[in-house]
RNA sequence: GGGCGGUUAGCUCAGUUGGUUAGAGCAGGACCUUUACACGGUCAAGGUCGGGGGUUCGAGUCCCUCACCGCCCACCA
């Protein structure tokens, strides 16, 4: 083996070799299905380290059950991303000096399908990189024609159960992107702005005096100034005294001159502002909704892009809506309206996509109603059939699906999948999965009707409309497919906390409505990765680590296993480049751990021999491996990660490389010592493969224990030692304990050594007190590990000189060669008897209570009295050692 | 305003149903170039588990309360 391993040569040899290979396909019908769908990454993304996390956890549970032999797939595929998509094109568009408007719809499309067809394999890339066992085969995009069709069905039935309806309604409006966005894909922040106190005028009242243009008026706080001509009332609280006696009045709009009414609603807050607040319809949600009940005129004085129209009034038609504010603000205040500005913080919308701030705004806009699909959704959690893991998810689930909304489905893009609506005549509609069908519909309202009537929504669909189908629509959906029979429902859906209402609750709700049955069995959330400040990684901050730098400096399996290391499902992960070195360190120790063995001729061209009659150290390797085996695999069955990671990388570096592969250098018997090390070895090799696909993989082939063309990704997950070879071997809990008492008695002696000061390279005398006659076996591995000339037992508990130190191996004793600082010792020694003094008071104080030795479990009271006991024993030592330093 | 979390060593976090003297990684300290590995080894140090009550023989763990931090939802213009 080389001595330094090439990561990036492991994994531009072995990802190909497993893809060509077919080793990610999976074919029903074979086995226990194990399938999960990726969520869809979009096609104009590029690898993040959310990514990194979302598919390392992903990798890690597909892989491990591939390796338990369960018929695994795990599919991948893109989202079309409308929004995110379109822009991206509009942009390369601008730089040639066009608008999408001048190539015409089916144009551009095209020349978004063109842009996908070249840019839209990155993230895919990508994602081999990180080592994704992904079915390649099952590739899908949202908007290829399996999906489209989906998205046409579901539309259509939708439809006709009456669960979809067009309405006019007030919506969240990027001007920038010029579509509706559903609430939830609107971010809202702080921003520093002001409230503007302004005078409306009583109609007909008397013209003022100093500065005010009219005697009576009434006040009026808004934040938004420029919607003043859109305005068609002001409002009250119908229990506010003060202005009781002006429900019914009518009002002056300054600037405009139009009267308007005062009525009383009871959305006005009494204590905000004036409590008299201007009622605009159009643009304001609330204001929409107080409208519908008054029935108020809706004015809308914007055009799509924000910018405003003549109904606004001659002199703003055209401008910005903020240059807009700016000129009402300083008309208001020549008018003499304006009474005086305020500071004020507030909430302002921005476009998820894009930033700019949203506008809310007056359309006709396709809806789904979602309190019927969402009942059963909300039952199917509530009954155990899905579970959130962790299971807290669930409570925000529940609150947001018995309060969910309507769903604005419609947006006004041109890159997604086409609303199947079609008008004909004067406002009559069909709705149909084809043209062909549409037209059929149509002529059975009318006969007169030809293909050359019907014209179609020009509206796409939400994104949403056609991720919520991922889970069946990948599968062959509406086509009744043996994939869909066999993996569906997939077993457990992966992803961030981010959208568990985007896409989580929606396809909870789809599946069960089209399927009838919930999508996947277990949703496990983890947390959003987060800068070392603990916010959120994002490309304007500059804050993001990219996981394909970290894959060029650190490794892939450097890069998954820190991320496995460091990442709780409980909480988001905060992280920095460092943390990474975590995972490139172990890469290095596992290699050269390979190295070792190869060395010593445990490499592949190693014979096997029969294990028999091993030692305490090898019984405790094998025991240790045998536990391993077993956590891990019922650790990863309750998701947890990161503990599974843990447990693995301790078992790999403490147990195999810092106490088995030190004692194998000096083993009684090499050979044997080195079977059960080539035996561990392959089992940590597979336990460690989920985490680390590429470097398992090369060291298996280097060891020889996969066959050229084969895999270790194929290899079965271990299990632990069959009952036989236990039974075989002599292992035993009381064994492995035993060496671990051995370990304590050789890390004190360590200590004392250290302590005072004995150079390393000096021999020591040691001499231990025990009455274990397995003890005296240990005598070469002892010597060998305290670095000692000679290592002597005595009697169990005989009176040994000082320093000497109790452990679970009996009394050590290290004689003293060198000179000892007295005075410091005795300090040192009075320090720790207190401290001593103070476990053996408070032990006596509790094996005294009689309710603890009646209630507390026996073998916790007997492990207080041992450790009582033992605690006694080392004061009283200590005190011995006292006077020996006085 | 509603909901959900968090607060444990300098930093990042474990701590499964309450039960020994609360753990790990990193950083920092001392020592060690012992031929798998300095991306390493050995050892030591570091915490009144956010504050205050309560339940219990026993609380980091359960209950109440307060404080601070964070996230999500929401129509105070």
């Amino acid at each position: 083996m080389e001595k330094h391993y090439d990561a990036k040569a492991a994994e531009a040899k072995w990802y190909p070799f497993w893809e060509k290979n077919g080793f990610f396909h999976s074919e029903p019908g074979k086995g226990e299905p194990y399938s999960v769908v990726i969520p869809p990454p979009n096609v104009t993304g590029i690898l993040h380290m959310g990514h990194a996390l979302n598919q390392t956890i992903q990798d890690v549970l597909v892989r491990w059950r591939r390796m338990q032999g369960r018929n695994t797939l795990w599919l991948p595929g893109t989202d079309h991303a409308g929004i995110a998509t379109q822009n991206v094109v509009e942009k390369a568009l601008k730089k040639e000096g066009k608008r999408r408007q001048d190539l015409g719809r089916e144009a551009f499309v095209e020349r978004v399908w063109e842009w996908k067809r070249q840019y839209g394999g990155t993230i895919v890339h990508q994602q081999r990189m990180l080592g994704n066992s992904t079915d390649w085969k099952r590739e899908r995009f949202t908007f290829d024609e399996g999906c489209s069709r989906a998205v046409a069905k579901v539309f259509t039935q939708l439809y006709d159960e009456g669960l979809i309806y067009k309405g006019n309604y007030i919506v969240n409006w990027c001007p920038r992107c010029g579509t509706a966005l559903a609430n939830d894909e609107v971010e809202h922040e702080a921003s520093h702005s002001h409230l503007w106190y302004v005078r409306y005028p009583v109609a007909g009242s008397a013209k003022g005096t100093s500065g005010e243009p009219y005697k009576d008026y009434i006040m009026v706080a808004t934040t938004r100034p420029e919607t003043l001509p859109g305005d068609t009332a002001v409002a009250v609280n119908p229990k506010d005294e003060r202005y009781a006696h002006l429900v019914g009045k009518t009002v002056v709009l300054p600037l405009t001159g139009r009267e308007i009414p005062v009525i009383s609603d009871d959305y006005v807050e009494k204590e905000f502002g004036t409590g008299i607040v201007k009622i605009t319809p159009a643009h304001d949600p609330n204001d929409f909704l107080v409208g519908k009940r008054h029935g108020l005129e809706e004015i809308n004085i914007m055009n799509d892009d924000a910018t405003m129209n003549a109904l606004a009034g001659a002199k703003y038609e055209g401008m910005g809506r903020f240059e807009c504010r700016e000129a009402i603000v300083s008309d208001l205040e020549a008018g003499g309206f304006l009474d005086h500005v305020e500071d004020y913080d507030n909430q302002v919308g921005h476009c998820y996509r894009c930033h700019e701030t949203v506008e809310s705004r007056l359309s006709k806009q396709w809806f789904v109603k979602m309190k019927p699909p969402a009942a059963p959704a909300i039952e199917a959690v509530k009954n155990g059939s899905v579970r959130f893991v962790p299971e807290r998810w669930s409570k925000i689930y529940f609150n947001w699906m018995e309060n969910i909304q309507d769903w604005c489905i419609s947006r006004q893009l041109w890159w997604g999948h086409r609303i199947p609506a079609y008008y004909f005549g004067d406002g009559k509609v069909v709705v149909a999965e084809t043209p062909e069908a549409a037209l059929e519909k149509a002529k059975a309202a009318d006969p007169s009707v030809s293909a050359a009537d019907l014209r179609q929504d020009p509206d796409v669909l939400d994104t949403w409309f056609s991720s919520w189908l991922w889970p069946f629509s990948t599968l062959g959906w509406p086509e009744k497919t043996r994939d869909l029979e066999y993996y569906y429902p997939t077993a457990d859906l992966v992803t961030a906390q981010d959208i568990i209402f985007f896409w989580v609750a929606r396809m909870m709700m789809a599946g069960i409505h089209f399927m009838g049955r919930p999508p996947f069995k277990n949703i496990v959330i983890h947390g959003i990765v987060r800068d070392a400040q603990g916010r959120k990684m994002s490309k304007s901050l500059g804050n993001s680590l990219d996981p394909l730098e970290l894959i060029d400096m650190y490794s892939a399996d450097a890069l998954r296993f820190s991320i496995a290391l460091i990442t709780s499902l409980e909480c988001d992960t905060k992280v920095n480049k460092e943390k990474f070195e975590i995972g490139r360190n172990f890469c290095t120790k596992i290699w050269n751990a390979a190295r070792f063995m190869e060395m010593n001729g445990a490499g592949a061209d190693f014979k096997p021999v029969e294990i028999a009659e091993p030692t305490a150290d090898e019984k405790h390797i094998l025991w240790a491996t045998d536990a391993a085996c077993r956590k891990l695999s019922s650790i990863l069955e309750q998701y947890r990660i990161q503990d599974a990671a843990l447990a693995v990388y301790d078992f790999f570096w403490t147990q195999i490389c810092d106490w088995y592969v030190e004692y194998a250098k000096d083993a009684p018997d090499k050979t044997r010592a080195f079977a059960i090390l080539r035996d561990v070895f392959w089992k940590a090799l597979r336990l460690l493969h989920p985490f680390m696909p590429f470097i398992t993989e090369e060291v298996a082939h280097q060891l020889g224990y996969v066959e050229a063309g084969e895999s270790i990704m194929l290899a079965r997950f271990p299990e632990g030692y069959t009952d036989a070879e236990k039974k075989a071997w002599g292992l035993s809990a009381e064994t492995y304990d035993f060496v671990n008492a051995k370990r304590e008695a050789i890390t004190t002696l360590r200590a004392l050594r250290a302590e005072y000061k004995i150079p390393p390279a000096a021999f020591v005398k040691a001499t231990i007190a025990t009455g274990d006659p397995r003890a005296r076996g240990e005598e070469a591995s002892l010597k060998k590990a305290m670095r000692a000339e000679s290592v002597d037992f005595a009697p169990a508990g005989a009176d040994l000189p000082m320093p000497s130190k109790i452990t679970s191996f009996g009394t050590v004793y290290l004689s003293l060669e060198g000179l000892v600082d007295k005075a410091a010792e005795s300090k040192r020694i009075a320090a720790e008897l207190s401290k001593l003094a103070g476990f053996v008071k408070s032990a006596e104080a509790k094996l005294a209570n009689e309710n603890f030795t009646a209630h507390a479990p026996e073998a916790v009271v007997a492990e207080a009295r041992r450790k009582l006991e033992e605690n006694r024993e080392k004061a009283a030592q200590l005190e011995k050692l006292a006077k020996l330093f006085a």
